[in-house]
DNA sequence: CTATGTAAACAAC
DNA sequence: GTTGTTTACATAG
C-alpha cells in the first residue's frame, strides 16, 4: 500500500552475522517487554453512589430469579446473579441497556455470575453440543507415505505428518498435498497441481462451513443466542442447522478474500503441518498458496517479501540449515510453538475430545471470535450478517479479556485462598513436561482490566505486590524471570459476524501475577537499549547469566527433533528496531543444554536461571494451552530476554523491564499486574509458594480462559463449573503435589464443591460494550478462616451460590 | 505504543 | 534470481 516512502533510507549497516556462532555471546540480555498493557483507562466514574438505586430498577426488568446487588467496593458496578435457566443473552441486553441509560454515573459494569453453582449441568451438555463429527472426510489418508524426509538436500519435501492429516479435515485434497508437500516443490510445479488443489481448497472452505465446523459454530450459536430459552440449546441444532446456503458464496470469497490470519500465523500453520516442523521458504510459499488461494491468485507478489520479512523478524522462527549447509529450513522455536495448524483454527470448538490426546491443545485453542471486523471499527453491535465471513476462524482474538481471579471484597478484604484451577493440562504432551501443575492462586484482587480502575496498585496498597515480589526477589535478577503468559495474539480476527457485538466475548488472558518480579527494581529497565549491534552489551547489563545467546539453544533444539544434522543459524542480537531479538532461551532447553557458559550449571540455575526455568515451563504450558495464538506473541516469556531491540524507549520506563517486540518471550506481566492490582486486599497467599507455582498459576489462569472459547455468554458461565471443577480434580492428583500443600490443601482437592472458591463469571461493561470472562475467587467461610477470619461469603449474599 | 503489513535496499549465494 | 536481513513507513487498535 503505501507507496510512499520515497526515500528509502539506505541501509547502512548490513548484517550478516549469522553463523558464526561461536561467539555467541550475544544475546544479550534480556529484555522484557513488559507488557504493555495499555492501560486501561481507568475511569473512575463517579464513585458510586447511585449504584444502589439502580439495582432495583434493573432488577425489575429482568426475568425473575435474577438478583442484582451492588458491588461492595467498586463503583458503578453491580453483581448480577443469574439463575441457571435464565437467558443470558437477554439479560445482557437488558443490562446493556440499563448501563447505557445510566451513563457514566450509573452502574455500567456488571459482574454476572450464575447462581447455579454446582448444578450446572447444562454446561456440560452445552459443551458437548458442539462437537460433532468433524471429519468425515478426513480420511484422506492417502498421503501417507511416510517417510520421506531424508535429509539430503533435496528432499525438501516434507513428509506427511500427522498434523497434516488433521488438517485434512477440511480440505481433503489439500491435505494430500500437504502431505507431500512437496516434493516437487523445487520447481514449482506444484503450482499446476496446486491449482487444482487450491480450488478444491476453496471448496473445502465451503464445505467446512457446511459440514462440520462452520455450521455449528456459527449457526448454532446464533440460533441459540437468539432463542431465548435456554435449554434446548443442546441438541437441536446440529444438523438442522447446517445451512448450506452460504457455501457457495463462501467459496468464492475464499479466493478473493484474504485469510484472517497474519503472515506469522500462516507461517506457523505451514511449518507445523510438517512432520519435522520445519520447512523451506519455498515450501512455505507453496503451502500458503495451496491453502489460501488468495495468495496465489490475488495477492501482490510482494506477499512473499512479507513472508520473508516475518521469518526474519520474529524470533520464533528459527532458521536451521542442513548439515551440508545447503538447505535452510525454517522452524519454530519450541518454546514458542503452539503447534497450531490450520485445522485447529478452523474447527469450531469441539475439539475433540477423543481425538488425539496429545493434541489436546487444539482444543484449547479455540478462541473466541471477536467481533470486530477488520476494517473499521465500528462494529459495535450490529449484527453482522451472519456468516458471511466466518469462514476461517480467526486465530486469535484481537481483543482480549482477562480471566482474572477476583475477589470481591465484601466488607473487607477477603481472602481467598487459593483455588486452583487448572485448566487443562497441557496439550501436547511433550513439551510441557514439567509443569503441569496446578496451582493455586493467590491473588486477590479484583481485577479485571476491564474495570476501570487501573490504577496503580501501589497507590493502594503496596503491600500486596510487594509481597509477592518478595518471593521473587530471591532470585537475583528480578526481572528476569517472569513470564507470564500472555497471549495475545493478534490475528486479525475476523469475527464472526454472528455475534452481536455485545455478546462477543473477548478473552484475554491475563497474567496474573505479574508483579512478581519486576516491581521493585528499576534496574531492569535499563537494559533495553540497544547497543546497536552489538554484541554483547547486554550482558553487561544483566549480570545474570541468563543471557544467552541464541545460538546455543538453537542448536539444542534441533536435536531433540531429531534433526541433528541441521545447524541453526539464527542471527544475532538486537538491534534496534523491530528486529527480532531472538529469544533467548528457552529455558527448558537450557538445562539440557550444555550451556557452555554456565559455569556451574547448578549454580546458575539456582540463582538466576531458575526462574527462567520455571518460567519456561509455565510458559510452555501456557503456550500449549494458549495456543493460539499466539501467534505472535505466543508466549511471552521472559527469560532473559535480551535487550530488546526495538524500542529503546522503554528504558525510561521503569519497571517494566522488557517489552519486547517479540513478545512471545516475555511477558508483560508486570505491567498488567500493576494494573490489576487495585485491590486492597491482596494478601494472603501462601508464603511458600514458589515462584514457580505462581507462575504456573499464571499460566493456568490464563489458560483456562483461553481454552474455552465460548461462543455465547451462556457457555461462558456454564463452563465455569466444568472447568474449574474438573480441572482441579483431575489435575491435581497428578500434578504436583507440592503445590497443594501450601496453599490450602484442602481446597484443592475437595474443595470445590462446598466452598468453591472460584467461579467464573462475566463482566459486562456497558461503557465499552465489552463482555469479558472473569474468574471470581470467592471464599466461603468455611475453610479458610485463618486469614481473616471473617470472611464473608458471597453465599450470605447470595444463597444460591452455595 | 504495538502489531501488522508493505516496500525496498542490501548481502550472500 | 533466491533467500535473508533490516530499515522505514503506514495503519488499525
Amino acid at each position: 500500500m503505501m507507496r510512499t516512502s520515497p526515500r528509502r533510507p539506505l541501509i547502512l549497516k548490513r548484517r550478516k552475522l549469522s553463523l558464526p556462532d561461536g561467539n555467541a555471546s550475544n544475546s544479550p540480555a534480556r529484555d522484557e517487554p513488559d507488557g504493555e498493557s495499555k492501560g486501561a483507562p481507568k475511569q473512575e466514574h463517579s464513585r458510586g453512589d447511585k449504584t444502589r438505586d439502580r439495582v432495583e430498577c434493573g432488577s425489575q426488568k429482568f426475568p425473575a430469579g435474577i438478583k442484582i446487588i451492588n458491588h461492595p467496593t467498586m463503583p458503578n458496578t453491580q453483581v448480577v446473579i443469574i439463575p441457571p435457566d435464565a437467558d443470558i443473552q437477554s439479560i445482557i441486553e437488558a443490562l446493556t441497556a440499563k448501563g447505557k441509560e445510566c451513563g457514566s454515573n450509573g452502574p455500567n459494569k456488571f459482574i454476572l455470575i450464575s447462581s447455579g453453582g454446582s448444578s450446572r449441568p447444562t454446561g456440560s451438555a452445552a459443551a458437548q453440543q458442539k462437537l460433532q463429527s468433524k471429519d468425515e472426510t478426513s480420511t484422506a489418508t492417502k498421503g501417507a507415505r511416510a517417510a520421506d524426509c531424508q535429509d539430503g538436500e533435496k528432499n525438501i519435501k516434507q513428509s506427511p505428518d500427522k498434523t497434516v492429516e488433521r488438517a485434512v479435515l477440511w480440505p481433503p485434497q489439500v491435505n494430500s498435498m500437504g502431505g507431500q508437500e512437496q516434493e516437487g516443490n523445487s520447481s514449482g510445479e506444484a503450482t499446476s497441481s496446486g491449482l487444482d488443489n487450491s480450488l478444491t481448497n476453496i471448496q473445502w472452505l465451503g464445505k467446512m462451513s457446511s459440514d462440520g465446523l462452520g455450521p455449528c459454530t456459527v449457526k448454532q450459536e446464533m440460533e441459540k443466542e437468539n432463542q431465548t430459552p435456554m435449554q434446548e440449546e443442546i441438541k437441536t441444532e446440529e444438523d438442522s442447522i447446517a445451512a448450506p446456503a452460504t457455501s457457495s458464496s463462501l467459496r468464492q470469497d475464499s479466493i478473493s478474500e484474504r485469510p484472517p490470519y497474519s503472515y506469522m500465523a500462516m507461517i506457523q500453520f505451514a511449518i507445523n503441518s510438517t512432520e519435522k516442523k520445519r520447512m523451506t521458504l519455498k515450501d512455505i510459499y507453496t503451502w500458503i498458496e495451496d491453502h489460501f488461494p488468495y495468495f496465489k491468485y490475488v495477492a501482490k507478489p510482494g506477499w512473499k517479501n512479507s513472508i520473508r520479512h516475518n521469518l526474519s523478524l520474529h524470533d520464533m522462527f528459527v532458521r536451521e540449515t542442513s548439515a551440508n549447509g545447503k538447505i535452510s529450513f525454517w522452524t519454530i522455536h519450541p518454546d514458542a510453538n503452539r503447534y497450531l495448524t490450520l485445522d485447529q483454527v478452523f474447527k469450531p470448538l469441539d475439539a475433540g475430545s477423543p481425538t488425539s490426546p496429545e493434541y489436546s491443545e487444539s482444543q484449547q485453542k479455540r478462541h473466541i471470535p471477536e467481533l470486530q471486523k477488520n476494517t473499521g471499527g465500528n462494529s459495535s453491535n450490529k449484527a453482522e450478517p451472519q456468516n458471511a465471513r466466518r469462514k476461517m476462524k480467526p486465530l486469535l482474538p484481537r481483543v482480549n479479556s482477562y480471566l482474572v481471579p477476583i475477589q470481591f471484597p465484601v466488607s473487607q478484604p477477603l481472602i481467598l485462598h487459593s483455588s486452583l484451577k487448572v485448566p487443562q493440562p497441557m496439550a501436547q504432551g511433550a513439551s510441557l513436561s514439567g509443569s503441569e501443575a496446578i496451582r493455586s492462586s493467590k491473588r486477590v484482587r479484583i481485577a479485571p482490566k476491564v474495570l476501570p480502575s487501573t490504577e496503580e496498585p501501589s497507590s493502594f496498597l503496596p503491600t500486596g505486590p510487594v509481597e509477592e515480589k518478595s518471593h521473587c526477589d530471591e532470585r537475583p535478577s528480578p526481572f528476569a524471570p517472569t513470564q507470564s503468559v500472555k497471549e495475545n495474539n493478534s490475528q486479525p480476527g475476523e469475527a464472526p459476524a454472528s455475534f452481536p457485538a455485545a455478546l462477543c466475548i473477548k478473552e484475554e488472558k491475563e497474567d496474573s501475577c505479574p508483579d512478581k518480579w519486576q516491581p521493585s527494581f528499576p534496574t531492569v529497565l535499563s537494559i533495553k537499549e540497544e547497543p546497536v549491534q552489538s554484541d554483547e552489551e547486554p550482558s553487561l547489563l544483566l549480570p545474570v547469566p541468563c543471557v544467552k545467546r541464541e545460538k546455543h539453544f538453537t542448536v539444542l533444539k534441533s536435536p531433540p527433533r531429531g534433526v541433528s544434522d541441521t545447524v541453526i543459524i539464527k542471527r544475532r542480537k538486537m538491534g534496534r528496531s523491530r528486529r527480532k531479538q531472538h529469544l533467548v532461551l528457552p529455558c527448558s532447553e537450557e538445562p539440557v543444554l550444555v550451556l557452555p557458559e554456565s559455569t556451574g550449571s547448578d549454580s546458575f540455575r539456582l540463582t538466576s536461571d531458575l526462574p527462567f526455568l520455571q518460567e519456561t515451563q509455565s510458559l510452555e504450558l501456557s503456550c500449549s494451552q494458549e495456543e493460539g495464538g499466539p501467534f505472535k506473541t505466543p508466549v511471552k516469556e521472559m527469560f532473559c530476554k535480551l535487550p530488546v531491540s526495538s524500542t529503546p524507549s522503554k528504558v525510561p520506563t521503569a519497571t517494566p523491564p522488557m517489552g519486547g517486540p517479540d513478545s512471545w518471550r516475555l511477558a508483560p506481566i508486570a505491567k498488567e499486574s500493576s494494573e490489576l492490582d487495585f485491590s486492597p486486599v491482596r494478601t494472603s497467599q501462601v508464603p511458600f509458594t514458589s515462584l514457580q507455582e505462581n507462575l504456573d498459576l499464571l499460566g493456568f489462569n490464563s489458560t483456562p480462559l483461553k481454552n474455552s472459547l465460548f461462543d455465547s455468554p451462556r457457555q461462558l458461565l456454564q463452563t465455569e463449573s466444568n472447568d474449574m471443577v474438573s480441572g482441579p480434580l483431575t489435575s491435581s492428583p497428578a500434578s504436583n503435589p507440592e503445590s497443594t500443600k501450601q496453599s490450602s490443601p484442602e481446597l484443592p482437592a475437595s474443595g470445590l464443591p462446598e466452598n468453591q472458591s472460584l467461579m467464573e463469571g462475566l463482566v459486562l461493561d456497558t461503557m465499552n460494550n465489552s463482555l469479558s470472562k472473569i474468574l471470581l475467587d470467592i471464599s466461603f467461610s468455611g475453610l479458610e478462616d485463618d486469614i481473616l477470619g471473617q470472611e464473608m461469603s458471597w453465599s450470605q449474599f447470595i444463597p444460591e451460590l452455595r
